[in-house]
DNA sequence: ATACTGGTCTCATTGAGTGAGACTTTGTCA
DNA sequence: TGACAAAGTCTCACTCAATGAGACCAGTAT
């Protein structure tokens, strides 16, 4: 977890007066990746945090200490969480302890991440059951992205958000799903702006062929990838609609072909529309 | 809770330029009563508490109309929220939820609270009365995670973080409890997603026998272990309920069924009962 | 096409936040 | 009791991070 709270500017020892001003002709160059600073939001985050992990009640001069922030800007930041309840000071009026804010911040979060994470316990349990890697994903932007993923075999189960990572949609089970269920006239622009790139020899490269699986996949609400991204990975996707028949999200299990043929991962298709029927209503959670 | 937010400068129409600068003479009257402002913190907390406050997954929107934020605002701290996992976004890439980061935070302001606060202190006075370890524990991604847990006889009180021991809900005292008195809804969707593993002879194996043993528990507003998870031990359940009957946590002892047979326990459900009491007060201080 | 609705981006403006350091209070040791 | 250190507060010049109005840009619905 980098600590990047030192990063901030790095204020000079306080000239005593440079002349009036002088305005910066304003360089801001466009640079596409802004990124928000948030400066005060995210020591605060830190020293919550802070004295959360603690075991036990903790001293500014700690927290000073441990994330190497300034003495007055720490004293400032504690007596604002003090004044607003998110921390308390201890009899002592001296060390720091969670405050009665943060505590029902925290109920909340905690019954309300009970209700919500289920997504996430779902899939964990499916992949437990089945044991081999699933995912829930979804289209972006043309793109296919892992909404959460759980890897078998190894428990550290890793996040893939697959930021940058182009799954095309021609060539993937979650695609192809989305491509065949899509409302056509959505289909039709999605089609269009395809580039049928062949990756293996198994890929789909033509539209007519593409047509008749997806006409299939309409058919069965299966969808599969047989080789067709990458030689030895065999995928299987079913959709997660919700009550009007959209498409909500798609689930997905991932596997070697070694481990898993076509044929087995049909065998699979029961557990896999159990998890997404669970998955559906979980979605569709009212207000 | 005075929602001050929107209390911001509220910004002129953005004047073109109004000449230089005019520096003010520095007006600062000593004034005694200095407030910090910490306003992106204390939008950002709101925030949070909205989220964490709302029984389904909210999107921005709410957030704006509830808060009064600016759109350009709301968006770029939500954006920095999901950016650094205080809160995830739901598949539609749309609605929020408490993110791991929060959910992490949340969970260690919890168990913080409780040691140095009066919780602990309860616990452990229940644990002195009756001579056997109890502890405090909730649901967390659909298992139970201890919260506090103060052992009898030997001093050594551990908290159990519990982090890998998975305790299933269905031969869990605290399990069953939570399964009993949560909302039908979701009672409905974690029964469906639980599966009735047997781990001792007297472990519930099917659903039936369990929802005959949820409705007395429901009933009586107590749970039993009786020796389902792990022969020899016995474990008995209370809630702690909030004023609107949410169920806040629960409290349960254990105990070596040499030493504490179902009857036995029964007879500490008063004492077990008070202390629940004490807790649910102690966890709706007013901020 | 046409109108929404949800969301992103830009950018001038400025006040919120900053932090070195002086200062005050509290605690400790002789 | 004084004297010294450590803990905690306050000040203030400086500036950059946050702000928010509004233009803009998808998608979706009509």
């Amino acid at each position: 977890m980098a600590n990047n709270l030192t990063a901030l500017p790095a204020r000079e020892p306080a000239r005593p007066r440079p002349a009036v001003a002088e305005r910066k002709p304003s360089p801001r160059v466009k640079s596409p990746g802004r990124e928000h600073k948030l400066g005060a939001t995210a020591r605060s985050f830190a020293i919550l945090e802070h004295v959360a992990k603690s075991r036990a009640p903790i001293d500014v001069l700690d927290i000073i200490a441990s994330l190497k922030l300034p003495k007055a800007t720490a004293y400032r930041l504690v007596d604002w969480f003090v004044g607003h309840g998110y921390l308390s000071r201890e009899p002592g009026r001296r060390r720091l302890i969670i405050g009665p804010r943060l505590t029902e911040l925290a109920f909340g979060a905690l019954s309300s991440s009970m209700r919500n994470d289920t997504p996430h316990v779902v899939l964990q349990r499916l992949v437990n059951t089945l044991n081999e890697t699933c995912n829930i994903g979804t289209l972006l932007n043309g793109e296919v992205v892992y909404l959460d993923r759980v890897e078998a075999e190894h428990w550290p189960l890793r996040l893939h958000y697959t930021s940058g990572s182009r799954v095309p949609l021609h060539c993937s089970a979650i695609g192809k799903l989305y491509l065949a269920l899509a409302p056509s006239a959505r289909r039709k622009r999605l089609l269009q702006s395809l580039e049928l790139r062949k990756f293996t020899e198994n890929t789909i490269g033509d539209s007519i062929q593409l047509d008749a699986e997806l006409r299939q996949i309409r058919k069965e609400q299966v969808s599969f990838d047989r080789e067709e991204y990458l030689m030895g990975v065999v995928c299987m996707a079913v959709p997660v609609m919700g009550r009007n028949g959209e498409l909500l999200s798609a689930l997905a299990i991932q596997a070697p072909e070694a481990r898993m043929s076509v044929q087995t991962a049909r065998r699979h298709l029961p557990a896999l529309r159990n998890a997404a029927n669970e998955l559906a209503e979980i979605f569709q959670a009212k207000a």
